[in-house]
DNA sequence: ACAGTATGGAGAT
DNA sequence: TCTCCCTACTGTG
């Protein structure tokens, strides 16, 4: 589920369910007890993310910094009668009268300070979903780089927020060979493959889904150009999980590598540009 | 019941 | 490059 666009999505989400107010904070699975203890009544003053990382701002200088890892979840949920049944392995609850938020499987829970928080974000790349993110420096990563682009691309320093679905689906779109060094790929095919992540991200904000296929993409630019909604769709994707499959241009077989710890998929017919 | 998998990342080797 | 952590769901026997 997390890439960046998700992260943005629950801090948004956490905003405006609970920025303001001063949630009962606790660890029903009691692995974060003391921290739920440092953070019980204060008062929420700003969610925000940078790449695949969560912050929740607390008064008095307390920061939560959520990381969800590869499995951990995030649920944000008007609350009905009653206080919700904890399921699962609930590490954080957030809750007012108004809100639950739960939060399970993390790879990462704590209060941190703002230096911390300062240490974390200085040692992440330019995030296409937050204000004027710079190009530049992760074009200079890239471009002195003999690792492999698909490689680079996973890489948080480089570019912060892109997992693996973008990944495979953003060097597909721009035909790219996932294998070329940093060094070697072009300028011109950089800055569309910038430009396009850069328009990606926030459609799969809006959409709270990932959208790479072309007909998906030009339906939710069109939404959001009128000012509507962007409906999440059917899961649909060019190559991510589409192994031994046909190409939907090509039609020769999506190929599946391990690169970077995850599983590329990439056509090696289509994807031959540097 | 158990194995395998998943949109991630840290730390050891 | 490997090993481990975190949780839930799917497929297999």
């Amino acid at each position: 589920m997390p890439e960046g666009h998700t992260l943005h999505g629950l801090a948004r989400d956490l905003n405006a369910a609970f920025a303001g107010t001063s949630p009962q904070v606790t660890s029903p699975q009691g692995k974060f007890a003391e921290g739920a203890a440092l953070l019980d009544g204060r008062k929420v003053l700003e969610a925000s993310a940078w790449g695949k990382h969560l912050f929740v701002e607390f008064e008095a200088d307390a920061w939560l910094h959520v990381h969800l890892g590869l499995i951990g979840k995030l649920s944000i949920l008007p609350r009905g009668e009653g206080v919700p049944p904890v399921q699962g392995q609930v590490r954080l609850r957030l809750l007012t009268d108004d809100h639950v938020a739960d939060l399970r499987g993390p790879n990462l829970c704590a209060v941190v300070t703002p230096e911390h928080v300062e240490g974390v974000t200085a040692r992440l790349g330019p995030d296409p979903l937050r204000p004027d993110p710079d190009s530049e420096t992760a074009w200079k990563r890239v471009s002195r780089s003999n690792r492999s682009i698909a490689e680079l691309l996973m890489d948080q320093s480089v570019v912060a927020g892109i997992g693996n679905v973008y990944r495979c689906e953003l060097l597909y779109r721009h035909r790219v060979d996932p294998f070329r060094p940093g060094r070697e790929v072009r300028r011109a095919t950089w800055d569309a493959m910038w430009q396009d992540i850069c328009e990606l991200m926030p459609l799969g904000l809006a959409a709270g889904q990932i959208l790479t296929m072309p007909d998906q993409v030009e339906d939710a630019k069109a939404a959001l150009a009128a000012g509507e909604p962007v409906v999440p769709g059917e899961r649909r994707y060019m190559v991510y999980r589409r192994a031994q499959e046909p190409c939907r241009v090509c039609g020769s077989k999506v190929r599946t590598r391990v690169v970077a710890g995850r599983n590329l998929f990439w056509c090696g017919r289509c994807q031959r540009r540097r």
